[in-house]
DNA sequence: CTAATTGACTGACCTGAATCAGTCATTATT
DNA sequence: AATAATGACTGATTCAGGTCAGTCAATTAG
């Protein structure tokens, strides 16, 4: 980890979270007050599961994944995320230890704002803590989301969801990059890595995607929705 | 459905959240402009996933489930309510559509308030809408623990948390009343009522549980936390 | 009082998905 | 250059859990 990046001050700064639009410029320098980012490389954790959540953490630049660590060594990926997605909020809030851990998939640089700072800015700007609260809100029904799709849809639906996910949301692209493994996509859609691997095969042999090494191709993305939507 | 319970006014209203305490007069007769309260019989939809979120709803009194309606007619019970969880939030902050349906399990009454006015006072009152935000992240962290459990535990350690949550938290007691189902236990564990029959009879095998009719009694809590952290 | 319905329960069967034991290709190590 | 390690991939096997068909007891309807 090196700190030699141009994020100096939250008020300069072009990349923070469009969420901090509402705010004046001296709440953004009590946020700035005990800020600092960190550049983490691929495969660090930026924020591991069972520790004190004192800062709320945002994403300026890179990928990385937010996830669960469950029982028996598995775990279960709640979300792919690049700038500016906010963490560690809800858990911060009630001031508990982190639910999940955030692992850097590419080099990623990240804000830890102090959380006692934040409240503040939330308790004095009504603007900004109602556009928090929707934003935790939309966290809450993804979840629900995750839920419904995870305990009623089988392997087939829960891959083309990640597929759909991958290349609509996070991707805005056909190809879904190298830097997610065939462990990620079992990790994400909860099912062991080599039915990951046979299911995304088989979508290859129906001319869904095509697989070039790590990378993913989405040819028939239509089908990939019937799919997803039959379950 | 009848009105003619005697929830008046919300200043007065012995029976209010908890959430609401931080209130004064003045936002909580705000909140009273427009609310209004219904008794909801055994089986009746409190409210119906699809529809517009434009009320909070808080349970004054009764029992209640709140579910998804997914795919194939299969439901999945989110949580079991009594007073005074308060439902409809998330999705109202975002004006959206409600992402679940509640049912009522007995007889129970609820305070339908205006999404407006609580928007108003989250604004006017720092103090309420910290607490309100606190609120909602317990409901997200709730339902990440659900989605560990669901996606990594199998049917037995599943069963073991239901029974758990129910006789602990919803109960406060040994035994589970006769209004939950094995339906509901299935729709709450993400398996099929068979299952669910099955594996509470293997826990009445072996003296975990004793049923008597719908009723549970949970003989043996020790076993039960066991059998839920081993997955 | 009988017939129909409902929900708990059970055994037989079947299938979706995990596990295991490997192969192969690629990258890292000595 | 040889060796080890890693990750994608595959087929065979196993098992958890869903489905189905049906019984029984309790309630409801005619």
């Amino acid at each position: 980890m090196k700190t030699d990046k141009l994020c100096i001050r939250c008020e300069n700064c072009n990349k923070r979270s469009p969420l901090f639009a509402s705010l004046t410029d001296d709440e953004l320098k009590l946020l700035n007050d005990d800020r600092h980012s960190v550049l983490f490389h691929e495969g660090e954790v930026i924020l591991k599961q069972g520790t004190r959540a004192d800062y709320l953490v945002s994403v300026v630049e890179g990928f990385a994944k937010i996830y669960i660590e469950g029982m028996q060594n598995r775990n279960l990926i709640l979300d792919f995320v690049k700038p500016w997605k906010l963490m560690g909020g809800p858990s911060g809030m009630v001031k508990e230890k982190h639910r999940y851990s955030v692992m850097a998939i590419q080099e990623t640089l990240v804000c830890f704002i102090d959380m006692d700072n934040l409240k503040k800015v939330l308790a004095s700007n009504s603007k900004f803590s109602e556009q928090f609260l929707i934003y935790c809100s939309r966290n809450y029904q993804a979840a629900l989301d995750r839920l419904v799709g995870i305990s009623q849809k089988q392997m087939h639906g829960r891959v083309a969801d990640a597929m759909i996910y991958l290349s609509e949301d996070i991707y805005n692209s056909q190809t879904i990059g190298e830097e997610i493994s065939r462990q990620d996509i079992a990790e994400y859609t909860a099912m062991s890595k080599d039915s990951a691997i046979r299911v995304l095969k088989e979508f290859e042999r129906d001319q869904i995607v095509s697989l070039h090494g790590r990378q993913i191709e989405v040819l028939d993305s239509g089908k990939l929705h019937d799919i997803a939507d039959k379950g």
